[in-house]
DNA sequence: CCACGAAAGCGTCAAGTCAG
DNA sequence: CTGACTTGACGCTTTCGTGG
């Protein structure tokens, strides 16, 4: 899938009022870093040179575990992509909003300035 | 404090997409 | 095809806020 990327240009009202819009410091992630590569897990023994079932079992359970070690650091890219997808879809719907408004404005400014006075 | 629920984060699986 | 990559869904864990 792969989310759009697309910036504030977009928009013409800049939004010099999001920076820092939450000022989030993350207080989590102060866990044992279990994410570190696993020690175990070695480039090894290439292909050609295995024979016994137990040394098939080692390199089957050595993929499954790099397969799962790469698929947990994509898990995270993705999942920060996507928060980074909702911030940037955020920030433009505060720029629209704020756009919207000062069109609203100017509708109604020039709907009085329009209007015959009646008095 | 402590218990509890909500929200956020994480790891894994499965299915879809795409380049080679 | 096939292997690598991406992401939705699910279940589990951790963090945070709140009422008692």
């Amino acid at each position: 899938m792969m989310y759009p990327h697309f910036t504030d240009e977009e928009t013409d009202l800049a939004p010099s009022h999001m920076a820092a819009a939450t000022g989030d410091m993350p207080t989590y992630q102060i866990r044992a870093p279990t994410t570190a590569l696993p020690q175990g897990v070695v480039m090894a023994a290439s292909p050609g040179s295995l024979h016994s079932p137990q040394q098939l079992a080692e390199e089957a359970t050595r993929k499954r575990e790099l397969r799962l070690m790469k698929n947990r650091e994509a898990a995270k890219e993705c999942r920060r992509r996507k928060k980074e997808y909702v911030k940037c879809l955020e920030s433009r719907v505060a720029v629209l909003e704020v756009q919207n408004k000062k069109l609203i404005e100017e509708l109604e400014t020039l709907k009085d300035i329009c209007s015959p006075k009646t008095d």
